[in-house]
DNA sequence: TATGACATGTAATCTGTTACATGATTAG
DNA sequence: CTAATCATGTAACAGATTACATGTCATA
């Protein structure tokens, strides 16, 4: 019965409690970073928090330093890092690319500590298999609109083309250099 | 009191319905295009368009054509055209750009129609104008992550890096192609 | 006349946003 | 001692997802 379905703020917070950490810090990641579209909102974070608690997927214990504050670290446990790992691991299809990169780029941004550089290649190559297919069809999208939309409309649909295509070069630059890596024999 | 704080998938309805449209050939136009992101189901549709309408922003009809099935048309009200392009007018910030470049490109689709070219071609210049010290930003960022993050989180980030920097190429070809459009003079 | 596509909706549930509340600790 | 910051929360509300419900029309 793991078979809760957890939201995508959630798993932003299992990746980042990789190391362990309080709510309080997981806010300051999220505030500082390109990671405030999961919400920095205490109001979300709490919550999830201890949703994440209840599943049994984290384990909070209050801290006993001296002199400090009241503070709760919160850490992985082993049933919530091997969901992390699922998730981090599912194929990648053409609805998550359709529905954003910010999925997908987290998870790829996780995969080397939660599992090693072969899950991160993995990824990439089968990001690179779904690219493919994703851009023939905006092209076909684009020829279909030429005649009839405004100019704008073409405009925006051509930069997610470019977008796309950008995506697809660098996942052969990341692919290069995790070969590179992996055959240099570095860990 | 137009105050009343409107969701983008409202703003998308808004845009669309500036071609009358019922809310099946929403629901069709949603899920058959790359704008599947603002939900196509009719839990979700339907009582945004009834918000818009309860909020003077629209105006549903129902068909009266001969043998046809019911069917509800929508048009946009003055209001509703108002509030559509004070919208799309509005200066692009660099937290609309945190936030993901779907609103962005959502309102510059729209601008041509609803405003006219010139409003497209301020819309290109304000983002322009956002673009620069964002990516400035991301490069720092890069810079300061590059000695402690591992490979995938550091290419994740260059991701991002590479695609604000293809937006930045996108605007320029565009800002080009209404510039030259508007000197030919053509309407 | 039964099946499937058209067309519209509702109800339960979950999550996020907003805005406020609480108390402890440090700096001036 | 007072203000600011740290750290954690809560409550009200809006909106989306999911899954189901309803009825119409065309076609086989």
């Amino acid at each position: 019965m793991s078979a809760t379905k957890i939201p995508s703020l959630g798993y932003a917070l299992l990746g980042l409690l990789q190391k362990p950490s309080s709510g309080y810090d997981l806010r300051k990641v999220f505030s500082s970073t390109s990671m405030k579209t999961y919400s920095d909102s205490p109001g979300a974070i709490y919550p999830a928090l201890r949703r994440l608690e209840k599943a049994g997927l984290i384990r909070g214990t209050i801290e006993e330093g001296s002199g400090l504050r009241r503070r709760q670290i919160f850490r992985l446990s082993p049933k919530g890092h091997g969901e992390l790992k699922k998730w981090i691991m599912l194929p990648i299809t053409r609805e998550d690319l359709a529905s954003g990169l910010k999925t997908i780029m987290l998870r790829f941004a996780f995969s080397e500590i939660a599992i090693g550089a072969a899950a991160s290649l993995a990824i990439l190559k089968s990001l690179e298999a779904a690219l493919q297919p994703h851009l023939q069809a905006l092209r076909e999208q684009l020829q279909a609109m030429k005649a009839v939309a405004p100019t704008s409309a073409r405009l925006a649909l051509e930069c997610g083309i470019r977008s796309y295509e950008s995506l697809f070069d660098w996942t052969h630059y990341s692919i290069t250099i995790y070969e590179k890596q992996m055959n240099g024999g570095v860990s």
